[in-house]
DNA sequence: GTGAAAGCGCTAACAC
DNA sequence: GTGTTAGCGCTTTCAC
């Protein structure tokens, strides 16, 4: 019933290894007898099964790529771009979603364990530095987006710190003083290098930054809607804000336009990623946006070099960011 | 170097059948031995290669999901719906995104032919019936989301000739009867039977719907601005507006309030799917919201119902959907 | 209860 | 250039 490479060979009159050289291209079989394969490959409807061949070969051509969050557009954007990428080199690949959740990103690092995938990629890992460490031992892995402090392993994420000097450093040059800062309370390290750049350019301006202008909270929208109600009800409120996201950002025009403050005219709001909503909105928001196809591109040809080589490349490798302005920031507005 | 049951064996002092069993939970072995296993199993770091195994079981367990569109949150919520509920059948979820692309959904098809999964989940397939029928006859498919005219498969869909009846109905109901509609030309099922149902909903109100009312173009966003330039421009423009997908709609919206027309007050917008982007944009939007829980479970659970059993569902199932009123629409502003 | 051995489908070394 | 055959790692009959 399932056809197999002995009844190709039996049906073209040749023997399984002759059958195996024609599948794989080996060029040491004449014309004639791959003529007479591949018509009984058509014949059979022949599809060579890979547990067998994967078996054999020790190697899958597949590379896993490990999601934590379904709703962001930004990992699916990479995703997109990774499969481009591995297609090149012959290789799939194949998502899983995390949630974040180290139970379930275990159970899906299974697959590399099990050999049903040669290489992993992680986005925003819920693993410490160790775990990563002794992984990347005796597998190949790379983390992209989230990168892992203390972690030895190929990373490909922006230039976090950079992007948050520069976000600011745009609300600076539209004249504001008066900065705000949204971020989360996790250990996520983008969320604290953007924060870092953040200060820094306020530093380099000769900016201080009051203890009420800074909000933090878990890495959820609704937090945006909280920070803005706690700086509009400052006697001084902030003339712009940086959010560390753009759901958080998002969330924060909705409720400033709420109250009375219009994002773009009475306050500026930038955030961070450029989702696909930040040009759907009113006022349209403004943002730092990562180069996806650039991060895409260099994680996964830099890991499938790795999964081909004995030599392993571990190097934490940045890629462009771009500040994006648009509606939900403006000069500031001197009354 | 890499360690096999073979090596178990000898470092459990018992055979690879003993190993074997006790790995897959067999009874028929004393606990002496069984402990005796796992301890070697532990010492060893052993974990047992799915190549083998699966090449020897015939099986993988492993469900296959093709997503058409990297862009669309409601894709993500779907697979993470399926991978909850794959799970408690011991089942993993692996996606891919074929754009749309036959070449690409092929491709990864291949996953099917050459047993590398277990069944497969399309999700807007680019397949015609007869292709989709002819691959029901070999292996264990699914059509979600978007059903195909003719394609005896199982099929989980919302009802959505109901919905775009719904959506038309609630517009009705604040008042509306110059209805505008915002559809793709494509030979998306889904898009025409939202169609079939918004003229329904028409007819049983004594509704007509003049030709300029109704605008098709590809399904890209811009053409919810593109429509909404040709209804404003009318000198009757219609007073509320149902498009077939939020993107659309929010497109719409925003080109309308550029036009100095606002959404929820001087004209209703209602879109479809309930995209994350609906309750962060402002106005908000009204939309039709599929049950995403509820259609990966039904479509999950009789997927790997039927790669058990010799009995296949080819039944069509179709979920609820909910019309959710936010601020793009509103009660007719009689001038 | 346990072990020996066959074989899942494939590739590649080796012999001709 | 082609065929024979071993073996990838695993499960599972079949003896014992």
């Amino acid at each position: 019933m399932n056809v197999t490479v002995k009844d190709v060979a039996r049906e073209a009159g040749v023997s399984v290894a002759t059958v195996s050289r024609v599948l794989n291209g080996s060029d040491a079989v004449t014309e004639k007898s791959a003529q007479r394969v591949r018509e009984a490959v058509v014949k059979l409807g022949y599809s060579p099964n890979f547990l067998g061949r994967n078996l054999r070969k020790r190697a899958t051509n597949v590379i896993l790529v490990i999601i934590p969050n379904a709703d962001h557009s930004l990992y699916m954007k990479i995703c997109a771009g990774m499969q481009a990428c591995a297609l090149r080199y012959g290789y799939d690949i194949i998502t899983a979603v995390s949630n974040a959740a180290t139970a379930v990103e275990t159970r899906h690092l299974n697959m590399l364990f099990n050999k049903t995938v040669d290489g992993a990629v992680l986005m925003g890992t819920s693993f410490d530095a160790g775990t990563l460490n002794r992984l990347a031992e005796e597998y190949d892995i790379a983390l992209c987006c989230e990168g892992v402090t203390g972690a030895d392993v190929l990373t490909v994420t922006v230039d976090d710190e950079r992007a948050g000097y520069d976000a600011a450093d745009a609300l600076i040059k539209l004249g504001h003083r008066r900065l705000g800062f949204i971020g989360v309370e996790s250990n996520a390290l983008s969320a604290s290098l953007r924060e870092e750049g953040f200060l820094r350019a306020l530093g380099d301006h000769g900016i201080e930054l009051p203890e009420e202008y800074i909000y933090r909270d878990t890495y959820d929208a609704v937090n945006g809607a909280k920070a803005m109600e706690r700086f509009l009800a400052l006697a001084e409120p902030p003339t712009a804000v940086f959010a560390v996201s753009d759901l958080i950002a998002l969330s924060a025009v909705r409720r400033a336009a709420e109250l009375g403050c219009m994002a773009g005219k009475d306050i500026s709001v930038i955030g961070f990623d450029d989702i696909d909503a930040c040009s759907l909105t009113t006022p349209s928001l403004s943002t730092v946006a990562q180069n996806c196809s650039e991060m895409s591109e260099v994680v996964c040809r830099k890991l499938i070099e790795n999964i081909k080589s004995e030599r392993k490349d571990r190097g934490y490798y940045t890629v462009e960011h771009r500040v994006m302005m648009r509606e939900s920031t403006g000069v500031l507005n001197k009354k």
